[in-house]
DNA sequence: TCCATTTCTTCTAATCTATAGAACATTTGA
DNA sequence: TCAAATGTTCTATAGATTAGAAGAAATGGA
C-alpha cells in the first residue's frame, strides 16, 4: 500500500496548482524545468499525469485551439478534490519534518 | 538519471537528522510511524537505508550494547555530507514549490 | 492540393524503488 | 540449555521513474 504521492506526482500537482490559465503537457514540463532547474523528459511528465488521472487526482479536458502554427489539440489538466487531499496529507508530514530543519543550502554552487 | 531523493529516502534522512542519540532500525521506524501516523514495515526502513548507504548518503556503525533484555548489536546510522547536500537540494525545490501553497488541511478528519 | 513543419500526445521498455514480511542472528535470564 | 527478546538481512512482487521513439493533428506555403 502506497503511503504518499511520489516525487514526480507531488511536483506535477504543485506545478499544476501554480500555472495560470491552461496547464498541459509542454506547459507543465517547462514549469517543472524552470522550478527545479533540471531536465524533464516528455515521458516523465505524462507518465505521472496519467497515473494521477487514473487515481482520480487530476482530471483532463481538451483545451481550446490556439491560433498558433500547427499542433494537435491540447490536453489540459486540473487538480481534483482528491488530489488536493493527497497534497494536504503530504503538506502535513512535510511541516512536521521540515519545519525543524535549518537552511541547508550553504554554498551549493557546485 | 534520478532527479531527487525518493519519498522514503527523504523521510528516513529527515528522521535521522532529528533522532537524539543513536539512530538505528527500530528507532527510525518508530519515529517514522510517529511522525507520519502510518505503519512502516521493517523492510520499508532498511531497504532505503541500505540504498542510501550504498550511495554514500548515510554511513553506519555498530552501536554500543545496552543493558536490555536481549538483542543483537544495533546498527546505527548517521547522515553524511553527501546526504545533507541531497537534502539541501530538495529543500530548495520544496521552498520554491510549497511556499506558495496555502494550508490545505481543511477538515481532514476522515 | 499536398506535404513539410510544428505542436502535442501516446506508447514502450529498461531500470530502479516500495513495501511487506519471512528468515536469520545474537544476547540474556529462567 | 532454551525460550524470549531484540535486531538485522534477505527476498520477492508490484509499482514507479525516466527517456525517447512513434504517432496524431493542424497549418501554411509551393
Amino acid at each position: 500500500m502506497k503511503k504518499y504521492l511520489s516525487r514526480p506526482e507531488e511536483f506535477v500537482l504543485l506545478v499544476l496548482y501554480q500555472i495560470e490559465g491552461e496547464a498541459y503537457g509542454n506547459n507543465i514540463r517547462k514549469k517543472l524545468a524552470e522550478v527545479t532547474g533540471k531536465y524533464w523528459s516528455i515521458g516523465s511528465v505524462y507518465v505521472p499525469l496519467d497515473r494521477l488521472e487514473n487515481k482520480g487526482l487530476v482530471k483532463s479536458f481538451t483545451g481550446k485551439i490556439t491560433p498558433e502554427r500547427g499542433g494537435r489539440a491540447k490536453r489540459c489538466y486540473e487538480i481534483t478534490k482528491g488530489g488536493l487531499e493527497r497534497l494536504a496529507e503530504l503538506q502535513k508530514a512535510h511541516n512536521t519534518l521540515w519545519s525543524k530543519m535549518p537552511n541547508l543550502s550553504f554554498g551549493e554552487d557546485k
